[in-house]
DNA sequence: AATATCTTGTTCAACTTTCAACTAAATCAT
DNA sequence: ATGATTTAGTTGAAAGTTGAACAAGATATT
């Protein structure tokens, strides 16, 4: 369904919130990316791994995982492989669900995690966090916590739309 | 080189900015991109047209178009042979620099970006800037355009540190 | 002018991500 | 119970990305 009225553009504060925003993402990102280059890590699995570390046990199903890392099932499945295969981590058939399993990590996983943990904090501390002042970083939570909440509810919204 | 100091963790207030702003923007990163879904673009290749379609002529070199959509030269290279096949571009042998090549937007590619702008803006609007308020809108492009300002010096920094 | 160095842009191979298809187990409805 | 549907997770192929190697033209140096 097209929209009909004519779009309404960014003004300048718009334009310069969106384009600050955008640019500094893209280049935020890559460099905390560089800054884990060292452990062997991506971002993406770095998360994984955190994630495992603090449940309880240090493991967790695959759903639940993949939900938390906010990772395709698919996507968490092929990362586990090469996970696995680096000795972080090892998958257990689930009793209480036999269709499941359980993602562990392995004494190797919390060793390589707990080495890693300290050099990306710092990292985030150096690229984001310690540039911001205290009011920034409450403005910074604050924006974006709201943001999460409203892309919950539209996507909720978006669900009821399309099964009509 | 290893840190010896304590890793400094980060607090409540900083782990919250943190939390909120990479949640939300993989989240919010996400939905701009199945936003654009119905136009066949994601929001690499929107950024790589939308640079294009505001350059003189239309045109511009490879590097300054990866430059400006902040892309390797590699992945520019591959992404333009496939709106190349998509009919969106072409490329022009440069006559200045027998090395090089303009990226130059085609009639066709002009249509594609201004079908689909509308949608984009709206889309960012509805998901970010339109649930900002205006103070929060200043916030976030003062904090970025902060961000990206530092991650320039640091990686000058840095470049000269390698090069001892 | 010859040589070394840098820059432009592409290509290849390795790797990662996506998407759709699939198996098997659980749950629901009758 | 039986069949239908949903859920958990994997797989394989296609598409996308990366990074190093490369060719060829430009620039700098002697």
């Amino acid at each position: 369904m097209p929209k009909k009225s004519a779009p309404r553009w960014l003004n300048a504060r718009e334009m310069k919130a969106w384009r600050a925003y955008i640019i500094a993402s893209r280049r935020l990102l890559d460099a905390l990316d560089a800054d884990l280059d060292g452990h062997d890590l991506t971002m993406a699995d770095y998360e994984v791994m955190a994630q495992l570390s603090e449940a309880p046990g240090r493991r967790m199903r695959m759903s639940e995982l993949a939900e938390l890392a906010m990772l395709s099932k698919s996507r968490l499945s092929h990362r586990m492989k090469v996970m696995e295969n680096a000795g972080w981590v090892r998958r257990e058939e689930c009793v209480e669900d036999r269709r499941g399993y359980w993602a562990v990590m392995t004494e190797k996983g919390w060793k390589a995690i707990v080495a890693a943990a300290p050099s990306h904090v710092e990292s985030v501390r150096r690229r984001l966090i310690d540039q911001l002042s205290v009011k920034e970083q409450e403005a910074l939570g604050g924006i974006f916590g709201h943001v999460t909440e409203e892309l919950r509810k539209q996507f909720i919204e978006e669900s009821k739309e399309s099964k009509k």
